[in-house]
DNA sequence: TTCACGATGTGAATCATTTCACAGGGGCAA
DNA sequence: TTGCCCCTGTGAAATGATTCACATCGTGAA
C-alpha cells in the first residue's frame, strides 16, 4: 500500500497555485518566488514550499521556480482530474448559475449534460448545456460512463437522486443541498453548504467584534 | 485576554447538529444519543460529545440529550449571528438563486438589498429582494450599518468591490468569484469556490479508484 | 576568486484536531 | 436492593498541519 496520498489541504492549495500561476504566467512572468506566490494566495512562503516539496517539484535558489514546469508539474500530480465528464441534476436557478459559468466562462471542465423533471427545461439548451429529463438518467450515466455529479436539487430530494445516482455508479457527488447525504465509502461526497458557510461567517465577524471591544 | 474561542471545526458543526436537531425535533422526538447525531452528521460520537462539551453542554446518562435544550444551547452560543443584516453585489444567476434561495427557503437571514449596475435589473426585486444600483451601495450600507456582504460578481470585478466594501465597514464577506481575496486582518472572507471543490472532488475520486485498482 | 545575500529544502518543534480508553453515573431487571 | 448495561465526560495518546530555524546553494558584486 502506497503512502503518499496528497494531503487534502495540499490539493486544495495546489489547485489555487495552479489558476494563480496561470494568470501570472499570462502576464508575461517567467518565475516565480515562493513568497510571491503565498502573497498572492494569502499564506506563508514555507507552506508554499512544503506543499511543492510534496509533488516533488523543486526550484532554484536564486531564481525560484519556474512557472512553466511548475505547473506542469502541478497538472501532472492533478493528473487533469478536471477533464472527467460531469453531469448537473437540478436546473433551477443555482444549477443554471453552474451551468452557465461552466459554459461560458471555465471551458474547463466537461460538463456533459443536465437533467431535471420539469416540462419547460427538458430537451432546451440551457447555459450551453442540453437538459434532459430524469428519465434519461440511467441511460445516459452508464452510456457516457459518467463518475461526477453536481446535485443542486432541493433538500428534500437530494438523499433519494443520491441513491440514485451511486446505483448507477457515480463516485463523486458535489452537494449543494443542506443536507448530510449519506453515501457508501466508496463514494465521495463534497458539501458546498451556502447557508453553513454564512452562518460561519456571521459567527466568526460578530465574534472578531466583540474581541475587539474586549481590548479596548 | 479570553480564551475560550471555538475553534472553527467545531462552529461548522454546531451548525449542522443546529439544523439536523431541529428536522429531529420536528418529526416529534425528545431526547437524542450522542450517536444518533453522530450519525446523521456523518462523524463520530466522541467527537459529538467533544463539540458539546466546548459550549458546555451536558446530557444525562441514560437519556442522553434533550432536544430542546441542546438547540437553546447551540443557539445561544451562536448567538444568533445568522440574524445580521446582510446584502448581495452581483445579481447574474448565481446571485439570483442565492436570493430567491433564502426569501424563498429559508428566511432565517436578513438580507436587506441586492446590488447590480446592470439597468434591466436595478429598481426591481429580484427573489423577493430589491436590487438597487451600485451608486447606492454607501448610502445604504452606512444607513443600514450592514456588516456581511455576499460577493457574487465576476472574477475581475471582486477585488474592487472587495475594497469599497472594505472600505465601507463591511467586515464579512463570502466570495463566489474564484480570486483569493486581499482583505485586512479586521475582514473576514470566506471562499465559496466551486471551481476548486469540482476539481478537488475529481482528483479524489480518480485517486481511490486508483487505489481500487492497486488493491486488486 | 571570494564574499555576502537572498533564495530553497527540510528536520524538528509547535499547534490543532481527532481518537482512544476508561471512569462515572443512572435506571431497569431480577 | 443489587448488578449490569449503556450512556456521558474527559485525560491522554495519536494523528495531522503549520511554523520555526537553519543548512545549503547559486548568483552577482567587489
Amino acid at each position: 500500500m502506497k503512502k503518499n496520498q496528497l494531503p487534502v489541504k495540499t490539493l486544495e492549495r495546489l489547485i489555487l497555485y495552479k489558476r494563480l500561476l496561470s494568470e501570472v504566467q499570462n502576464r508575461g512572468q517567467q518565475t516565480v518566488y515562493s513568497h510571491q506566490i503565498a502573497q498572492l494566495v494569502g499564506n506563508s512562503a514555507v507552506q508554499v514550499r512544503r506543499d511543492l516539496m510534496q509533488i516533488g517539484f523543486s526550484g532554484s535558489s536564486r531564481n525560484g521556480y519556474v512557472i512553466k514546469d511548475l505547473l506542469q508539474a502541478i497538472e501532472k500530480t492533478l493528473n487533469n482530474a478536471y477533464q472527467q465528464k460531469m453531469i448537473l441534476l437540478g436546473v433551477g436557478n443555482l444549477g443554471k448559475a453552474i451551468l452557465t459559468y461552466f459554459t461560458c466562462q471555465q471551458p474547463l471542465f466537461n460538463l456533459v449534460a443536465a437533467f431535471d423533471n420539469d416540462p419547460n427545461k427538458v430537451n432546451r439548451v440551457i447555459g450551453g448545456c442540453r437538459c434532459f429529463p430524469l428519465e434519461k438518467l440511467d441511460e445516459l450515466v452508464k452510456q457516457e460512463q459518467i463518475k461526477l455529479a453536481i446535485l443542486t436539487v432541493p433538500a428534500f430530494e437530494a438523499q433519494n437522486l443520491a441513491n440514485k445516482l451511486i446505483y448507477l455508479g457515480i463516485k463523486g457527488i458535489l452537494n449543494f443541498a443542506p443536507v448530510t447525504l449519506k453515501v457508501p465509502d466508496s463514494v465521495i461526497c463534497e458539501q458546498m453548504d451556502i447557508m453553513l458557510q454564512l452562518e460561519k461567517l456571521a459567527f466568526l465577524t460578530q465574534q472578531k467584534d466583540e474581541v475587539n471591544y474586549a481590548k479596548v
